[in-house]
DNA sequence: ACTCTATAATCAAGTTACTTGATAATCAAG
DNA sequence: CTTGATTATCAAGTAACTTGATTATAGAGT
């Protein structure tokens, strides 16, 4: 018999499992690519986004744009990305993942991806929407709080 | 009008970006502590667990323990944490954050789980428990895939 | 068209944090 | 009570990061 209260603390509870495990699945990867954490958070989020940029990934690594230059010179010369100018504006660059790296690490992601869609596949449709929806919500509050957290810090 | 399909993406992008922010939340939270990005993981983990011990943070910060030894080194001379003996076997460590230091970072932390809170609060039981059970099993997931991994790197 | 300011990426020098391998202490099994 | 495994630490060498300057480009205002 579970209480709202103890449902409530079970999401809560369950949502920050997920980010501890994201980040030991990460590491994972990363080790098995013979990658830093850096490296691999950068190549995380290419994944995600397919195409990037310098000043993105040194926002999502949390690096300096120096670092970032560096760590981008690393995977390049590694294979795992390439720098394509942007037509658009000079100034700046696009960082793609490369398909066979892509290969190699989405082998590896291919994975838990697959068994992400078995899990979502089961679902129905109004249990997709509540789910989609909660999760849309909680990111909308994670994102606004950083967004004031970064206002204070100038 | 969505598609069962449309959906099925739907929910797997929205994780993916909740995954996303969560990295930028913490960079924010370590950029406004004045610590570099290891130990705003480390002290990620500690605010969720309440108390750990080197080996295990240094797997969830993928980390050697060498390494781990020297940053806790640091996080311990700034006040965020206190080492401690684990009674039950001399050779290992306790690491609990410190109350103050959970405080600070707690207060900036606080925001959003007040924020995560009421939402969690605005769903009724039916669909907590469909979130619940999401999250439970998509986290198993991951766990089982980051266990794959591991294995295959012995 | 022409400054001026802002932005993007890079580079070079100095600093910090990490890895590797060794060591000490303790535990648990035989 | 010996042996092998585990936990944390330490010391030396290496790798990655920060800071501040530099180059190139863009966009706004005159």
């Amino acid at each position: 018999m579970n209480s709202k209260a103890d449902l409530e603390k079970e999401v809560l509870m369950a949502a920050a499992e997920y980010g501890i495990n994201s980040v030991l699945f990460r590491n994972a990867m990363g080790r098995k690519l013979g990658l830093n954490i850096t490296e691999s958070e950068c190549l995380s989020l290419l994944r995600i986004k397919g195409i990037s940029n310098p000043t993105e990934l040194a926002r999502y690594t949390g690096l300096t744009t120096g670092a970032t230059t560096t760590m981008l010179d690393r995977l390049e010369k590694a294979g795992f990305i390439t720098r394509k100018h942007n037509p658009n504006d000079r100034r700046r660059v696009l960082i793609e993942i490369n398909s066979e790296a892509a290969v190699t690490s989405v082998s590896l992601v291919s994975g838990v991806q697959k068994a992400h869609k078995e899990l979502i596949a089961s679902y129905s449709d109004t249990e997709l929407e509540i789910i989609a929806d909660f999760l849309t919500r909680f990111t909308q509050n994670v994102k606004e709080h950083t967004h004031m957290i970064e206002q204070d810090l100038r």
